[in-house]
DNA sequence: GACTGGCATTAACCCGGGTTTATTGGGCAT
DNA sequence: ATGCCCAATAAACCCGGGTTAATGCCAGTC
């Protein structure tokens, strides 16, 4: 099921559509900034995002990257109303659809297919973040960046170095150690072509 | 929601009623294996459990821990029906109710109150798991460990130190530096009572 | 009381990753 | 071409946590 489509069937419903609205957001501004309260499923349709947590001392550490086709939110502030311990940021310029959690919840509960499908997409989620529990608990920084190259192949090339080392929570110096251990180690364990 | 209400709602489905299962096991054995295939939500009536990894090097990692009242289950292995990644082990001798996940997802898209707590029931697993994300992308494991103290007071007693490191993410040894480290910060801060 | 096994702690050593600072090199505007 | 900015790399140093092995401390049990 693409956003698309959910999006449309989302309109139909005479009470939630005038709560639908589509905007643009430049490279670099804030969807939703660490701290505020916004309570919208947010419907990705163009662009790229990440969610991050920004720290005391100024670091920040990337949680998720969002591409096109994606759902989005702060599950803290749709459900219990607080405000949100996570920012998500443009990474370029996006285009999204933004329906407030509430309505939908409303409209799910009298609409069991689209229950169902939110129920689908929760799972979903739910695994997604089971694995990197996993990655963190089980694998070494080494580990978690070659599996990062492999499941986000797709979106690699759009992001840097720093934002892929926040992601898998080193810094990006220690990031270059690695691709440099890398490196070596093909080179050495590689016979070349010729 | 007790867990107790929830079976018994389950109980009055005459197709389900018959797949329902309580029964014991013993300190230390195993709910369910590591790599094996066990679709059934599972209701931990009495009891105290975790959720663990085993890793190549024989390694223990603990994602989870389960006292009396709980819900429990292998994700990937309800919905996909794969071996699940992890194992579920008695840490007390417990009492549990498993229910299929098929024969309960095809009750609750009849029942939408079912789909509902279910829905909710996801909520907070999704709730929990980004806690423990940022805990690990943000904090360091002394921090950790004092946040799962206060998370976790109630079954603190009944867990070895061992557990708690496992949980956390480090060793038994650093688990008794930080504690150590703790102490004297504590006996160099607090003025005596008298 | 002596033996045993499991848990927690300690010490000694090593290594991966953080921190700081410096260097390289590629885009891009003027 | 020049200068600027930023991403990426590199070098030097420090520290937290892993590893191994030893010790202390109970609680059972015979």
């Amino acid at each position: 099921m693409n956003i698309y489509d959910l999006i449309e069937q989302l309109r139909a419903d005479p009470d939630l559509a005038p709560k639908i609205r589509t905007t643009t957001h430049a490279k670099g501004s804030q969807i939703i900034k660490q701290g505020e309260v916004c309570g919208d499923v947010i419907f990705l349709r163009k662009g790229l995002a990440q969610m991050s947590y920004v720290t005391f001392e100024g670091k920040e550490w990337i949680k998720s990257f969002f591409a096109e086709n994606a759902i989005m939110g702060a599950r803290r502030c749709q459900i219990l109303g607080e405000p949100s311990h996570f920012a998500i940021t443009c990474l370029e310029d996006c285009e999204i659809t933004a329906v407030p959690y509430d309505g939908l919840r409303k409209l799910a509960a009298r609409a069991p297919d689209l229950m169902a499908i939110f129920f689908d997409f929760n799972e979903q989620v739910s695994m997604r973040k089971e694995k990197r529990e996993y990655e963190f608990l089980c694998l070494s920084a080494q580990d978690r960046y070659q599996g990062f190259l492999e499941d986000y192949a797709h979106i690699v090339p759009r992001l840097t170095q720093a934002q892929i080392a926040s992601f898998i929570g080193i810094t990006p110096i220690a990031l270059s150690r690695i691709r440099k251990r890398i490196n070596q180690a093909e080179s050495r364990g590689v016979v070349g072509a010729q």
